[in-house]
DNA sequence: CTGAAAGCGCTTACAG
DNA sequence: CTGAAAGCGCTTACAG
């Protein structure tokens, strides 16, 4: 900026104003300082602006998803991206993994790049260092966790209530012997989404067996061996009910591989791409990744324009998809 | 960091020496240091240490994709993630979706932010602009498009050959009537594939339909509509390729919603979650996409670190897998 | 409408 | 081992 000004024969102060669109510059010296600035390539450095100017804004928020991989964290991703384009906003992420100490270190790291605000979808249980990065000015939105104590708003989908609705709908197909696989009980929506699975199974006076309930499943292999060992038991389950995204296609491919999928119904938390293409279609609980993106973004918006409101739960809908496979005739 | 010297009653420089882990601190300075610190709530400046430090480092690189939430630029991005760790940097994303204004914009964007580096995947035809800001210290690798001129390292599948190979696994497998489904002509990968497509029916004696031929399918519905369109055609074609991803998905849930998923054979480019879970399970063409995104980190790691050879096209290899929809014997 | 001075939070280059 | 001065690229607060 000072070689632009030098070249210019302007203030530096003369080439921040037309850098920065500042009308109040007149157009003869303003053309001097483009020329000038085209000729020595010039880039503004929005690091060092966003230094000296009095909002401290960076123009930059963070994303802390499961794994930016992962359809679900995708999808919110992109919904996150295209909610910050419209403020000139980038966005910086990280993936998580379920790993408290990664996500305490990629917080740090987003923290001293100075986002204005950040994103978490699920990840550590203790949130109460937000509250001192609160008060030194980054925003915070959660989504799919809620925090405990609720130190920031949070955006979630009513798992236990999803998962019970789910649940119910084979019960209701006339399934009584429904097994559950799940991901890792100690992540809050994984063991919320249980919960729902044994309050319907209650409702309905009925028990759940513990041969038929596996926890832990991370990847979609780890789901499509725990779908292959529950369906090869005795007595086999009538039906299953999986708790996420990846554990639904696993066991989905293990049907099929056993040839089962017309035997053993099925209802999966979360949609997929192809959902509806299978045959039998699988039935689902669809979160709207889109609106849950989007308005984690707008909140988050809100508190970095100054909302000092009361942190609040915002329940996104869900809506049960039914496709085929929750549906089959009971045998 | 002004305020914390103070309040530990030592220079502004032992601070900076504390912060950053410099081992020849007084053990006594540096516990009242971090005491302050802790007090004070004192959080380090990134921006700010890099905008004085003589490598002008922000340890944050810059990668732009087709899209965030797509399967495959997900897949990417994760790779990508994963080796920037290993180095201590984060990743600034955006979502290009093939707006070559959008691109120019994200681009100016990321490197107003002082990106290390960036990774670029399809986009743009015009990349001389890259020269400039190479010259002004920002590296450059290209995934899945090769600049023209190279002026950048690009990673790469060699996408006709992989075209080529599943349509001639087509034509082995007895199919003559082969229908290409595909994205915009303008996309580079697109081009390329199509020409593998041509190229493997004229090497068989064959020439293309222009009825079955369908360009400029962006999304998963037109996909899917543009496969119900040609399933009616007549003569019908006995075969689809599909250029990527989503056309093969849409596709595939066309064939099935018509019960004609036995009848029609299918080859799809780039591999999906499910795709062995399908009956029949679908026959791609896949690409390494952990490796792509993990040497296009590497080449962009080892520009920022000074190589300053020639630019090379790196080729990833690809790798026919047959499930089944491109084995179907010939009616 | 224009520009010289001061300062954002930090590190470099030095002197002690 | 420690710290006072200068400066990174920019904007603020001011005077002209």
């Amino acid at each position: 900026m000072h070689d632009v000004a030098r070249l210019a024969g302007v203030g530096i102060k003369t080439v921040s104003r037309v850098v920065n669109g500042v009308p109040t510059v007149a157009p003869e010296l303003a053309a001097r300082v483009h020329a000038a600035a085209e000729q020595l390539g010039y880039r503004p450095n929005l690091t060092a602006s966003n230094l000296r100017r009095g909002d401290r804004r960076t123009n930059t928020i963070g994303l802390l998803v499961e794994d930016v991989g992962n359809p679900f964290s995708a999808a919110v991703h992109r919904a996150v991206e295209d909610e910050a384009l419209t403020r000139g906003l980038m966005v910086l992420s990280g993936s998580l993994e379920e790993n408290p100490a990664r996500e305490r270190d990629l917080a740090r790291a987003l923290i001293a790049r100075r986002v204005d605000g950040l994103i978490i979808a699920p990840g550590d249980t203790d949130y109460r260092w937000v509250v001192a990065e609160q008060q030194a000015g980054t925003a915070f939105v959660f989504i799919d966790r809620i925090p405990s104590p609720l130190v920031a708003d949070a955006i979630a989908t009513d798992n236990t209530a999803g998962a019970s609705a789910a649940v119910a709908h084979l019960i209701k197909a006339g399934r009584r012997r429904i097994a559950y696989l799940g991901d890792d009980l100690r992540i809050q929506t994984a063991a919320a989404r249980y919960d729902g699975y044994r309050q319907a199974l209650a409702a309905a006076g009925g028990n759940e067996d513990p041969h038929w309930v596996s926890h832990g499943l991370r990847t979609l292999d780890d789901a499509r061996e725990a779908a292959r060992a529950v369906l090869t038991a005795d007595p086999r389950p009538d039906a299953l009910f999986c708790s996420q995204n990846l554990v639904t296609i696993g066991a989905t491919a293990a049907l099929h591989q056993q040839q089962l999928e017309f035997d053993v119904a099925l209802v999966g938390f979360d949609d997929f791409l192809l959902a509806d293409a299978l045959r039998p279609g699988v039935t689902v609980i669809a979160q709207d990744t889109q609106a849950i993106g989007r308005v984690a973004a707008q909140r988050l918006f809100a508190r970095m324009d100054g909302d000092r409101s009361a942190p609040q739960i915002i329940r996104q809908p869900f809506e049960l998809i039914a496709r085929g496979s929750g549906e089959l005739p009971a045998p």
